[in-house]
DNA sequence: GTGTAATTGCAACATAGTAGCATTTGACGC
DNA sequence: GCGTCAAATGCTACTATGTTGCAATTACAC
C-alpha cells in the first residue's frame, strides 16, 4: 500500500527471501524491527493499531509464520506457554536469551552460545543449542 | 487408599514434603518414577487411566502443581507449548535437556550444566540457567 | 471417632493458536 | 495500464492447554 514499500529495509529484507510485499508483512517487519527485545502476538497486534494497521489476529499468526520459516525471524517459546517474535539478526539467534519468570520477558543477551559438550543418545540429531537465563528482569524486582 | 501408601518411594517422597498423601497424588508420583523421560499432563492422564487410576483433569493439573511446588517435580516447557513434569532428582534439574522439535519429547541429558559467563543488563537478577538442545529424535528421525 | 483444613470434582471460563473457505490482491507478462 | 492467478487475507469455527469458583469429600491431628 505504501507508494515505495520497497524502499524501507523491511520491505527490502521481505523482497530478498522471495515473498509479497504486503502492507501487513511489512509491518510487522517494522515493528520487530523496531523494537529491542521479542514480542508476543499480542504485543505485535497492539503496535500494529498503534501505528494505524487494521489487521486479523489470524493474518498476524500466518505473517509471523511466514518469517519465521522465511528465516527473517525467529520464534521463542516463554515460561507463559507465549511465543515471542524477534528479527533474527544472523542466522537463528545464535545468542543466549534471559527470560524474565515474573512477566514473561524475553531479552536476546551479546556474547556467543558456549561450546557445549554433551553426548546425545544414539539416533538423535542435534540442529541448535539454546542458552536460557532465567530470573527477574529489573522492572518485575522493583515493581510490586 | 492404598493399605500402606508410606511404603512405597512415592509416599515416602510425598509425606517428607509434608503433602497429604491422596490416590491420585502418590499415582501420580509413581508414573514419573517409572517414566525415563518427562511427560505432559495428558500422557501422565493417559499413564493414570491404564494404570486403573479415576482422576479428574483439574486434580491432575492441581496434584502437578503442587508437586513442582513441593519441589518434587520440575516442569518445563517445551517448543509445542505443552508442559511436561519429571521427578527432580536432584535439586531443580541442574542438567541439560534435549527437545525434539518433531514430537516435543523432552530427554534429561546426563552432565552438568556449563558455567556460563554472560553479563546480565543491570537490574536483572538471575535464578538459573538452562541449557537446551534442539534436534530430532531417534523415532522421529526414523518413522515419517 | 470428630473436627477441620486440605483436597477433589464439576462446570464454566480463559488464552493461544489452527483450519476451512470464499474473497481480495501483489506481481508478472503483455 | 490490464488481465491473470497463486499468494495472502478476513471471517467464522474449532482445538489444545490451562485456570477459577465453589460445594462436596477426605486425610490426618487430636
Ligand atoms: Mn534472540
Ligand atoms: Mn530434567
Ligand atoms: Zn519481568
Ligand atoms: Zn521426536
Amino acid at each position: 500500500m505504501p507508494d515505495h514499500p520497497h524502499a524501507s529495509p523491511a520491505g527490502t529484507l521481505i523482497a530478498a527471501h522471495g515473498g509479497r510485499l504486503t502492507r501487513t508483512r511489512v509491518a510487522v517487519l517494522e515493528v520487530l524491527l523496531a523494537a529491542g527485545q521479542s514480542l508476543t502476538h499480542d504485543e505485535i497486534g497492539v503496535a500494529l493499531s498503534r501505528n494505524g494497521i487494521k489487521h486479523d489476529r489470524v493474518t498476524l499468526y500466518r505473517t509471523l509464520d511466514w518469517l519465521v520459516g522465511a528465516g527473517v525471524a525467529h520464534r521463542m517459546i516463554g515460561n507463559d506457554r507465549a511465543r515471542r517474535f524477534g528479527v533474527a539478526v544472523s542466522g537463528p539467534h545464535e545468542h543466549p536469551h534471559f527470560h524474565c519468570d515474573r512477566c514473561g520477558k524475553v531479552v536476546c543477551l551479546e556474547g556467543a552460545q558456549p561450546a557445549v559438550a554433551v553426548s546425545l543418545p544414539g539416533g538423535y540429531r542435534l540442529d541448535r543449542t539454546e542458552l536460557l537465563l532465567h530470573g527477574v528482569c529489573a522492572s518485575c524486582d522493583k515493581g510490586p
